[in-house]
DNA sequence: TTCTTTGCAAATTGTTTGCATGCTC
DNA sequence: GAGCATGCAAACAATTTGCAAAGAA
């Protein structure tokens, strides 16, 4: 029932030094849906909880250890967390900045596509799509119809 | 023959004002084979010859026109020029970050499955697929046979 | 002549680092 | 007790902005 003993267990489990700094980290990104900045990290912490060096810190050693990745929000560097051998793949809308999860299959036949025209061999983690999310685009369609 | 005149035909030709500074910089980007950094564009322009901000607005001005568009390098931003129509889709790779073209499509198919999935609509250009190019497979894989 | 763009320098933003102190192993 | 992690403040790098002068339409 705890996701935090589960949090807790997997960053002792990395090797690295167990403090409540990283846990907060670990934590709050293992419970967010899409992926954070670190800002959004430090306020779900708590605003004043964390120096932001530290935020970045903690991020650093749970991304070292594959804990967390690393993604781009719209030049901004944003973090998830990794669940073991789970692959991520998101859709991220350039108005919202949203991110929404893609099918791992479609990324799959892509992947398999480009290897086979090109030998590139696609990252399985971080795949990510831009592009406009349908509410909004039902919302630009919408004031487009006025 | 001349690239120059056809730059400056374009930049004309998007109602912006035209000015040496923004085709120094458009004509960088023009004849660079992949993206070319901030950076780069003033060393290929000539070390001292353009302030950097006014690079950096030369630049906004062009991605504002949809004459270049903007890519990531690894972290820092990137810049491409954009023949007119002409989609723009790259495999990136994270090892030597070098970008290289990907056939329109398999990119067209992809985003046909993505919007007919979720119904998010993928943006037409900047795709991106990060992973690790033939070149550096290649390398990693006879590394690895020692 | 009017309105936009440039150049310079200073300001911002996002991220990293040095160092003394605190906490984990 | 030894060594990594933290907190704070200061350093950085990349990018943006304010303002007066220069240039394009």
């Amino acid at each position: 029932m705890s996701h935090e003993l589960d949090t807790a267990f997997a960053i002792r489990n990395t090797g690295m030094r167990f403090t409540s700094q990283r846990l907060k980290v670990a934590h709050a990104l293992r419970h967010s849906v899409g992926h954070r900045t670190v800002e959004e990290i430090r306020d779900i912490i708590g605003a004043d909880s964390l120096p932001l060096s530290t935020v970045y810190r903690a991020i650093r050693a749970l991304k070292t250890s594959h804990l967390v990745a690393e993604v781009d929000a719209g030049g901004r560097a944003a973090y998830e967390w990794v669940d073991a051998g789970q692959l991520h793949h998101h859709l991220v809308c350039d108005r919202c900045f949203a991110a929404s999860p893609l099918a791992v299959e479609i990324i799959e036949r892509l992947h398999g596509e480009i290897r086979a025209a090109t030998g590139f061999e696609a990252a399985p983690e971080h795949f990510m799509v831009h592009g406009i999310c349908l509410g909004c685009r039902g919302f630009r369609e919408s004031e487009a119809a006025r």
